[in-house]
DNA sequence: TATAAAAGTAAAGTATACTTTACAAAAAGA
DNA sequence: TCTTTTTGTAAAGTATACTTTACTTTTATA
């Protein structure tokens, strides 16, 4: 699964703490989610999605390997 | 948070069982997933949305106690 | 009403999301 | 270049998603 959280960011301009804050998780939970190194839950995909304005499928996409 | 995965499956008309056969999950998570028990994580959510042919906001639903 | 299928539940175990603290590296700005 | 801001990383701990096995309850159907 990737996701376009970072570009999102750029242009809402944004740092990863400021997401932080607003969707109440900490900002290494951003980061790791940014990097790929887990998966959020659909709560928190929600809420960043509402963040932004974006839906959960336009910032998080199944890959092939997903299956 | 809630859900209507158990409308799309009255619709669709598949069980619990063969839901959880094609998103590659126990059957006991799709139960608890739709009694409310534990929130899916976004890869799981994006599955079974595409499986309904439906997208993860008509299928989760964030709640005002979720802030 | 008897039987089968579907849904609910429970417990114990594993995997992973998320937190906290803390520090290092990189990028941006003065 | 110096300083600050932002991002990356790491380790230890907690919470929760998910599995497996197995049994009970409900719902559908013959």
């Amino acid at each position: 699964m990737k996701n376009t959280i970072k570009v999102e960011r750029a242009k809402q301009n944004i740092t990863q703490a400021e997401l932080a804050e607003k969707a109440k998780v900490s900002r290494q939970t951003i980061n790791a989610i940014e990097l790929g190194k887990f998966i959020p839950s659909t709560l928190l995909a929600l809420k960043i999605a509402r963040i932004f304005g974006a839906t959960v499928e336009q910032l998080f996409e199944l890959e092939p390997g997903d299956e």
